[in-house]
RNA sequence: GGGUCGCUAGCUCAGUGGUAGAGCAUCCGGCUUUUAACCGGCUGGUCCUGAGUUCGAAUCUCAGGCGACCCA
């Protein structure tokens, strides 16, 4: 190859420059400035999930741009006008305990830590619109969210309750339920959650549950585990409310069942121990107990008392209810895996047929009556158990021998109208409660007056600004309660003495809406304008990790509904398209007898690690990465070495983009071994153009077909796998591509060449920006490459005159001719049992069958 | 216990009825102005297992195994 000229090894690959030249460039033309004047059908929302501004960018990061990045150029290309903006959520506790730390201010530590962020960012160079930037704790934005508030709260959607509460004592705050992991604690401090009696801010989330459920069926586009996990979350459940007698008092108690065909076998009802009615119906002499059993109780987490693995404890009550279904007296009890806060407090106990209930009546032997019985009669062990399964009824006076499904409704019926039964819709999920007692969050703009009661700041007033200068000790109370002059205010209706909340919002308010602020940031009138949202959203591509597929995703989700009904939006849903990327991570060396991690430093022989100290082995395995694991890899240092487009092309290409990557540094080494050859193919391919010794015309024809075949199977390839959000394998056809055309180039015309290497440059413009940008000026262009339309694949180009027909003999490949296309079958049959390999399988006999698929193979029975 | 996803070369992944592929790693050779070299070539497969459908199965069906996540 003619390689070795002066000129080309000049032209050496240099990242730095290049992309440092290409990103003060973009930036000083405004390349990537959002067209305004556009219509709801040429419109892309390409969005990244807003980071929390940590002061450093991390590979989860990088990933998730990068994706959004790639789509928001192959879209431009393609005549979108495209909107890739980006902000940060910025209010939140980090902040809060830095400025403790370091004696700051954490508006100050903030600041900071966006503009290194964004330096970082620019480093990757993304497409980002920073005219669109929103940062949620700014008054320009915060004040928006408090108008939010107000909406809500004027139309019954925010409102304020006594509630048992989760608190998180190390971060000296109340948390949703949303924001408890499946252990019971916190999913920021990792605190063990307890339980706390507390006077909050709610929003009603649950008035949108039956909205929330019913519309994931139209979130095609959503990962279906995402759908999945919001669908348990909500946890809709179709049963009936029961109403029983208590005997001797006037009182009745109401149990929710999904279960009514299984009414003829209670045997007890069970109360949750903080259900009102026991205060009532308890004797004197079991107070003491009931007290004792209270105080346990509230130690427990929700999951705790519902797990499968405790013992369920309870107390009886002393006093007996009613079987409306048959008049039976059963006792009632208290027991601690019935919540207040589900159904109604109250649990109809039907241990033959539900694991939890046979747990409790085992525990404290309560009859167990079966009232449903497995189609097959033959075999009674289903009596050895508690049986959930559908089947026959029995025990259940009229309703015996029929099946239990229908039993439901006709039971449902008799109870309806004999008035101790109605259908009844439940959810699992409860309101989000939104109240913080902290000081870095946005201000519930509430004002509480003694004559009034709790009036809101009037619009007009907003923002109810945080405080500056205020001490924050991190002990004790909420910082703003400590501030008397921003406490003490007028009520705006009366004009008397009163107070503001202190309590602020969950920064989760703050992040459910910032993808609509987006359009118009700069707004001063409105949070947003409506007919604004509707050309852009519903946002086409979402893109973020999977952690936020219930919290952020569902109180976005919320929101967007809340707001329509309170009249200021027209969408349903603010995502059409969700992508949940996977994990980075990085290898990680561990001591599993004693969990403790080691950098890679600390190994003295990597082939046969050993812990440096107990001298015991270590294990090698991928983890997320993360500081106390030693296994970060820090974007700004592979950026330094190996250039942003080696970092975005190897992100792209390791792993599909939902599944976690498994950073490798020799990997990286060979993407940016890639990025060299392209940029060496490309000078190459020049040079080659400019020298007039070419070969001749007939060569040059075939090599030309074969080369437009080869960049016309790259550009459908590509096309394709970027609809599909496939971009390892748009990669890899890259990759095949620049391998096939390297071999051909020397053959082909200059006409051609030069066309192939356009569109080459063209293609890979989306995944390495830098280099694509300057391989385009080089080849003579004078317009950003950014700004050139996606080529468009030509099919005839990808056809070719012949093919391999392949000679199958029973299924198996046992050689293969050159022919040309488009032979009928019976010409093929013809060939393939004349070919060499089927003479030598056939040996004589004659073939039983022959199966001639065109274009492909034929295969011969024998 | 239920649900979702996955299992293909040493590694990470394509391929979803018709020739088992890419990149990286390994190995061999060449070259050299060794930033981090570079160039060429070779090797490498029980497509998790079993059964079924089919002329033909990595691909479709059924059963099972292993793993990850979610729910109970």
């Amino acid at each position: 190859m003619n390689n070795t000229t002066s000129e080309i090894i000049d032209q050496r690959y240099e990242p730095r420059d290049i992309e440092a030249y290409w990103q003060k460039e973009w930036a000083n033309k405004g390349l990537y400035r959002t067209n305004t004047d556009v219509n709801k059908d040429n419109t892309f929302y390409a969005l990244s999930m807003f980071p929390y501004p940590s002061g450093s960018l991390h590979m989860g990061h990088v990933r998730n741009y990068v994706i959004t990045d790639v789509l928001a150029r192959y879209k431009r290309m393609q005549g979108y006008n495209v909107l890739h903006p980006m902000g940060w959520d910025a209010f939140g506790l980090p902040a809060e305990n830095a400025a403790i730390e370091r004696d700051t201010i954490p508006s100050t530590w903030t600041d900071k830590n966006i503009s290194q962020m964004k330096d970082q960012l620019d480093r990757l160079g993304l497409s980002i619109d920073w005219a669109k930037e929103v940062t949620t704790c700014k008054e320009d934005y915060y004040k928006w969210t408090q108008y939010i508030f107000n909406q809500l709260h004027k139309n019954n959607l925010a409102y304020q309750k006594k509630a048992t509460v989760n608190w998180d004592p190390i971060d000296q705050t109340v948390l949703a339920n949303e924001q408890v992991d499946a252990e019971g604690k916190s999913w920021r401090s990792g605190a063990k959650v307890e339980k706390k009696e507390l006077n909050q801010w709610f929003l009603r989330i649950t008035s949108f549950a039956e909205d929330l459920n019913k519309d994931l069926v139209k979130l095609k586009d959503w990962p279906e585990r995402v759908r999945v996990m919001q669908k348990n979350w909500i946890g809709k459940s179709i049963g009936a409310e029961i109403t029983f007698d208590i005997k001797n008092h006037n009182q009745k108690i109401t149990a929710f069942t999904t279960r009514i065909d299984t009414v003829y076998g209670v045997s007890y009802l069970v109360l949750a121990s903080n259900h009102p009615l026991i205060d009532q119906l308890i004797n004197d002499k079991d107070i003491d107990q009931l007290i004792e059993f209270r105080n346990t109780q509230e130690k427990l987490s929700d999951l705790e008392r519902n797990s499968d693995s405790r013992k369920k404890l309870g107390m009886y009550l002393g006093v007996n209810a009613i079987n409306p279904a048959n008049n039976k007296e059963i006792p009632i009890w208290i027991g601690d895996y019935v919540i207040m806060e589900y159904g109604t407090g109250a649990v109809m106990g039907v241990p033959a047929h539900d694991s939890r209930d046979y747990k409790f009546a085992k525990s404290y032997n309560l009859p167990i009556n079966y009232v449903i019985r497995p189609n097959n009669d033959e075999d009674d062990s289903y009596l050895n158990a508690e049986y959930v399964d559908k089947g026959i009824m029995i025990n259940s006076d009229t309703f015996n021998g029929i099946e239990s499904d229908i039993a439901k409704t006709k039971i449902l019926e008799l109870g309806s109208n004999s008035n101790w039964a109605k259908p009844k819709i439940t959810y699992k999920l409860r309101d989000w409660l939104i109240s913080r007692q902290r000081y870095w969050g946005c201000p519930i703009p509430i004002i509480n007056c003694k004559k009034c009661g709790q009036v809101r700041v009037p619009d007009e007033d907003l923002p109810v600004s945080l405080p500056i200068d205020i001490k924050l000790t991190g002990k004790g109370k909420s910082p703003l309660t400590t501030k008397s002059e921003w406490i003490n205010t007028c009520c705006p209706k009366c004009g008397n003495e009163a107070k503001r909340e202190t309590d602020t919002m969950d920064t989760f308010m703050c992040s459910s809406w910032y993808f609509l602020r987006y359009i118009n940031p700069e707004n001063e009138q409105n949070p947003f304008i409506k007919s604004e949202i509707d050309k852009w959203l519903p946002v086409k591509q979402y893109v973020g990790g999977i952690e936020h597929a219930i919290l952020h995703l569902l109180y976005s989700r919320f929101l967007t509904k809340a707001l329509k009904s309170c009249g200021l939006l027209n969408i349903d849903e603010p995502f059409k398209k969700l992508l949940t990327q996977g994990m980075v991570q990085a290898i990680t060396y561990k001591n599993s007898n004693n969990n403790k991690y080691f950098s890679k430093d600390q190994i003295k022989d990597i082939n046969d690690p050993k812990d440096p100290i107990t001298g015991e082995n270590i294990d090698i395995i991928y983890e997320k990465m993360s500081k106390s694991k030693y296994n970060g890899v820090d974007p700004s240092l592979v950026i330094d070495k190996y250039g942003a487009d080696t970092a975005r092309m190897f992100i792209l290409f390791k792993a599909p983009p939902e599944k976690d990557l498994e950073w490798d540094d020799s990997d990286v080494e060979g993407q940016y071994r890639f990025i060299q050859r392209l940029w060496k193919f490309v000078f190459n391919t020049l040079e080659l153009t400019k020298s007039n010794s070419r070969l001749n015309i007939e060569k040059e024809k075939s090599q030309d077909d074969e080369a437009l075949r080869l960049i016309n199977i790259a550009i459908k390839e590509i096309t394709d796998d970027l609809d599909n959000l496939q971009f390892n394998t748009a990669i890899s056809e890259l990759m095949k591509a620049v391998n096939g055309l390297s071999s051909i180039v020397n053959n082909c015309s200059n006409e051609t060449l030069t066309n192939v290497v356009s569109i080459l440059v063209k293609i890979t413009s989306p995944f390495s920006p830098h280099i694509a940008e300057e391989l385009w000026k080089t080849i003579g262009n004078t317009q950003s490459i950014h700004l050139q339309s996606w080529p468009k694949f030509d099919a005839s180009a990808i056809e070719q005159d012949t093919f391999k027909l392949m000679i199958q003999i029973n299924g198996k490949v046992r050689g293969s001719i050159d022919v040309s296309k488009n032979l009928s079958k019976e010409q093929l049959e013809d060939i393939a049992v004349r070919s060499e390999a089927a003479q030598k399988w056939l040996d004589g006999r004659e073939p039983k069958r022959i199966i001639a698929v065109p274009n492909k193979l034929v295969n011969i029975v024998i």
